[in-house]
DNA sequence: AGATAAAGGTTTACATGTAAAGTAAATGCA
DNA sequence: TGCATTTACTTTACATGTAAACCTTTATCT
């Protein structure tokens, strides 16, 4: 059951094989951290993470988008999309609007209810957001945002 | 339906409110873009994401290891663990083992089946790794590891 | 010893992510 | 016109995350 040796060759292995997989694991790491975070608040009021994006979305555009749209912001595979607008429709949160125009697309609007909730929610989670990174400088977060915007270079445009 | 203003009101939005919260998005899109890709290539392997990060860890640590503390280092909650352990006994990849001192415990050990999974994976997880942020130099790399790391440092420890 | 509390896991219920296949409407083209 | 494609979603099946409650086994306190 145990053929001598191939343990043993495995299991000695340096903490990160590069400086690429550590940066990545790093970015992985601390994503799952803040989610986890962030998940934990967004829940006081009734949000889950992804209920919350889809929201802030809508309301940064200021009109109803497709969901496929949304979806696409969202990094998301499609067919999730479905399901998690199934519930924000049953929360009042957002409304379906077939397209006139093109009968396959559905518009998903935000409704005041939500408005008012994201509005509740914009104090604490900025709050959270100082608490959690508040104690990099500036000029950190800064180069932080550069690189991680130039890490996702390699990816953004190519889902292939 | 809709009180005259609030929508007006609310939807023209700075793109972040904060530098704090342009990092934390970033960091979390960031990771959702890779989470996804690397995903896509352990799935070759018959792997997910998850299931991976348990078997290198029983890998790296060379010896089986309790329940929660695979949970722990996962950054996950608990009862998760619980199922997962579940799929990669019934895929053969571990096995559980009672601790006799202390019945509760269940250790978790990784079969030699896995430990030539994770050989195979080995390099052309490296390769991608390359290929995401393979563009970056080793000096930038650097950085953003210990940004990131700083980044984690009001949290790591801190789980309230 | 006996009652309590704490520790290590598991179960249950529900919201997501992901892939694959299916549906309906709109387009392109012979 | 009529059929094949494409587009925008939906449905289905399965692996995760998360919280809350529960079961065993230990550790503690009298």
């Amino acid at each position: 059951m145990t053929p001598p040796g191939l343990k043993d060759e495995l299991k000695k292995r340096n903490p990160f094989d590069s400086k690429e997989q550590e940066a990545i694991l790093n970015i992985l790491r601390t994503s799952d951290l803040f989610h986890n975070r962030l998940g934990r608040l967004l829940r006081e009021y009734g949000l889950t993470g992804s209920q919350y994006n889809v929201l802030r979305i809508l309301r940064g555009e200021g009109k109803p988008l497709p969901s496929l749209e949304i979806a696409g912001r969202l990094i998301q595979v499609v067919p999730a999309i479905t399901g998690l607008i199934d519930r924000l429709e049953k929360q009042e949160l957002v409304s379906r609007v077939r397209c006139d125009k093109d009968r396959r697309v559905v518009y998903v609007e935000i409704t005041d209810k939500a408005l008012g909730i994201l509005a509740q929610i914009d104090q604490p989670l900025g709050d959270m957001h100082k608490q959690l990174i508040g104690h990099l400088t500036q000029q950190e977060l800064q180069q932080l945002i550069a690189l991680l915007e130039k890490s996702r270079e390699a990816v953004t445009c190519d889902p292939s």
